[in-house]
DNA sequence: CGAGTATCCTGTCCGC
DNA sequence: TGCGGACAGGATACTC
């Protein structure tokens, strides 16, 4: 579910409420959602009891907190996960998995996913990395500083992959997913079937580009809401659905030309495009 | 390396 | 009202 933008939404949002606190208590209701702990429930709890939480981070849908020590506490929401500060004798139970009382607080972060694609590990950081090591083998996402849209273009044009299928490829350019793979694809008039070596560089750096606006208005708009799986941290809805221009529109008209959006089946998931303003291939000689 | 497929889960919605 | 099937923001692990 959630892509980059409401990963941010969540991150901004917890680290206000986190950061300074000690943690005094871990919880593992579901043992699903720390499989990706390779130490066992008991090795987590005991990595986590006594560390403060000193800051956050995000590398595309990984975000993580900072830990006093070299270890950070790494998440990742899946497709239903959320984290909310709830009151600790909370009897309501829903989707908790895992929870995390602290020193000096009545209140507990708690670890919520329904479907538990999602979860949760305490990370090793090589001193002076940026990243936990869980997270060294995803690439940089468009909204990272270090981030180079030529670069990444270059490495997207040597896949005779198609062009969805490679940004939506985590190991080539982090962050991106069903959502914003259809909108950056709708903003620079690509189908989603092109093959990625068929694009001239300008294309795909203007796709990358593309991709890095559509991230960040919606994370302006604070991430995209179809129903109440996806919250903020304080439990609010992100209003960017209505600024999206193809994604879960079938049957709508395009924006910019009024043809109907289509919705195609790819890779097993739904595909939103405009028939027209995306064609299979180039119609005329593009202008400039 | 990559294409294709299956799998992990729970819930909602739609058609019959 | 019930039931089966399709579908949902993601990632990984297989085979060939």
């Amino acid at each position: 579910m959630p892509e980059l933008p409401e990963v941010e939404v969540i991150r901004r949002g917890a680290h206000r409420y986190l950061v300074g606190q000690r943690i005094a208590e871990v919880e593992v209701l579901h043992p699903r959602s720390i499989r990706w702990h390779l130490g066992g429930e008991a090795d987590f709890r005991s990595r986590l009891v006594g560390e403060e939480v000193v800051g956050s981070g995000r590398r595309g849908k990984y975000l993580w907190f900072d830990l006093t020590g070299h270890d950070k506490l790494v998440i990742h929401l899946g497709m239903s996960g959320q984290l909310a500060v709830r009151d600790r004798d909370r009897t309501q139970r829903d989707h908790l998995r895992v929870r995390l009382g602290f020193t000096e607080s009545d209140q507990q972060l708690h670890f919520i996913d329904q479907r538990t694609f999602g979860g949760m590990l305490v990370s090793p950081t090589v001193v002076g990395a940026a990243t936990p090591l869980a997270v060294d083998r995803v690439a940089l996402d468009p909204l990272d500083p270090l981030f180079s849209p030529e670069r990444t273009a270059a490495r997207i044009r040597i896949s005779r992959r198609e062009i969805k299928r490679v940004l939506l490829d985590q190991k080539v350019v982090s962050g991106i997913g069903n959502i914003y793979a259809d909108e950056a694809l709708w903003r620079t008039r690509l189908h989603w079937a092109r093959r990625a070596d068929s694009l001239p560089t300008r294309r795909v750096i203007a796709l990358l580009e593309q991709a890095a606006v559509v991230l960040e208005e919606s994370i302006a708009a604070g991430g995209t809401s179809f129903d109440s799986l996806y919250v903020n941290f304080d439990g609010v809805p992100g209003y960017f659905g209505r600024e999206l221009n193809a994604y879960g529109r079938l049957g709508q008209p395009c924006y910019r030309c009024g043809s109907s959006i289509r919705r195609e089946r790819f890779d097993g998931r739904s595909s939103f495009r405009c028939p027209r303003c995306q064609p299979s291939r180039t119609v005329k000689a593009e202008s400039g």
